[in-house]
Order: C-alpha cells, then structure tokens, then sequence
DNA sequence: CGGAAGATTTCT
DNA sequence: GAAATCTTCCGA
C-alpha cells in the first residue's frame, strides 16, 4: 500500500528509521522504476548546523522544508547530482530525510540504462546515483508524495537489524557531525560504500 | 555583484 | 587525489 500523509508527519529522526525497508517508486514516460530503502539520514533544520534551514532559515531553495510533511526535497549538489529527499514533520519544522541508498526492486533496464552500468550494486548506492537510476531531478522538487508519480509504497519484505552511524561528507557542521541520525539496513550490500574506505561497516 | 563552498561521483 | 560544474549564500 502506498504511504499516506500521516506516516510523513513525525520528526526527521523516525521517520528515517520507519523509511528503511520501504519502497520507493517514481512512473515516468519511460517506465516504472521501484527500489527499496536501505540507507537514510536525518536532518533537522533549526538545530542541525548541517541541514541546508540552519537557524530555520529559509530560502528558495529550503521553502518546501518548512512546508507540510510528504513532500519531495530535491537539489542539486556540487553543479552536477541531485539529491532526493522527503520532508518530514509538519509546517514551519523544516525537517527532512535524505535517502542515500537504493536496493533495485523492478525496472532495472531502466535504471542501467540511465546510470550507463550493469552492476546492481552499484546502481543506487548514493545519494546521486539513486536519482540519477530512479530519472528524479529538480523538476521533482515539491512533488506530492502522497498520489502522483512519485511515491513510497510498503511491501513485505525480510526483517533487518537498523544500525545507526555519523552522517556522511558533513566534516563542516561541527559538533553536528556526531550525531547518530544516519539510518541503515546492517549487511545489506546496496549501502553507500564510498566511507568503507577506512572503516568496516 | 563577485567569490567561495558544498548532504557527490568518477576517473587517473 | 583531483576534477567536473552550478546553485546558493554571504559579504562588499
């Protein structure tokens, strides 16, 4: 069953942890792609110094933060990647999840074709790299999660241990860095595996 | 209005 | 280890 609005409307930091395992869906003209969620992380606008609404600041590009829960927070990183994310909480929390991780579900032509590579691991397993397999970009930015194109459904699946970490790539955020607010599924190997460089996860 | 930096990926 | 590449934010 697709997520209605109420499941959005919690703080970052739970909804990061019932998101994992969830299926995320996005229909375009070229196909269906469907993918489960096996990595996420928190971010929780006024006092996390490494969310994009720091001091609950607002702009054009955080406005759909500080907007209703359910929503699609998508933007573009380094000039070049698009990061997908959905708002969490309800309006003026401009708390967000970020999905950094992807297991590939079902249209998985699709996706190789779009990431111009045939490994499935390797499909999804980053935050660019799962909107470049799933076709999201910012003309998804604000799109309804609740009914329309782009959605997040629940199916059964296995049961899996969750594992917290310290968020990824945020050295800048100061003590913010510590923060356990990044979600995983433990063992499944479609995580992010860039920052398994110098440690074991 | 100009400059700096970023929730990354990919290749050498 | 560095480049690619552009939006956003902040200071002048």
């Amino acid at each position: 069953m697709i997520l209605t609005r109420d499941f959005y409307l919690r703080d970052a930091n739970t909804l990061a942890k019932d998101l994992l395992g969830k299926t995320l869906v996005h229909r375009t003209a070229e196909g269906i792609a469907k993918a489960k969620i096996v990595e996420t992380e928190a971010y929780l606008g006024g006092d996390d110094a490494a969310s994009h609404s720091f001091g609950n600041l607002k702009s054009s590009r955080t406005a759909v933060q500080f907007g209703l829960g359910g929503f699609a927070y998508v933007f573009l990183i380094y000039g070049m990647h698009y990061c997908f994310n959905v708002v969490a909480s309800t309006v003026d929390r401009p708390e967000v999840v970020l999905i950094r991780a992807l297991e590939p579900v079902e249209g998985l032509e699709l996706m190789q074709k779009r990431r111009k590579t045939d490994k499935l691991a390797q499909l999804c397993n980053g935050p660019g790299k799962l909107c470049a397999a799933m076709g999201i970009t910012k003309e998804q930015y604000g799109e309804d999660l609740c009914g329309g194109k782009l959605y997040i459904e629940e199916l059964c699946c296995e049961p899996f241990i969750i594992k917290t970490t310290p968020r990824i790539n945020i050295d800048y955020a100061g003590e913010a860095k510590e923060y356990l607010w990044r979600y995983l599924i433990a063992g499944n190997r479609f995580v992010s595996g860039y920052n398994v460089k110098s440690k074991i996860e």
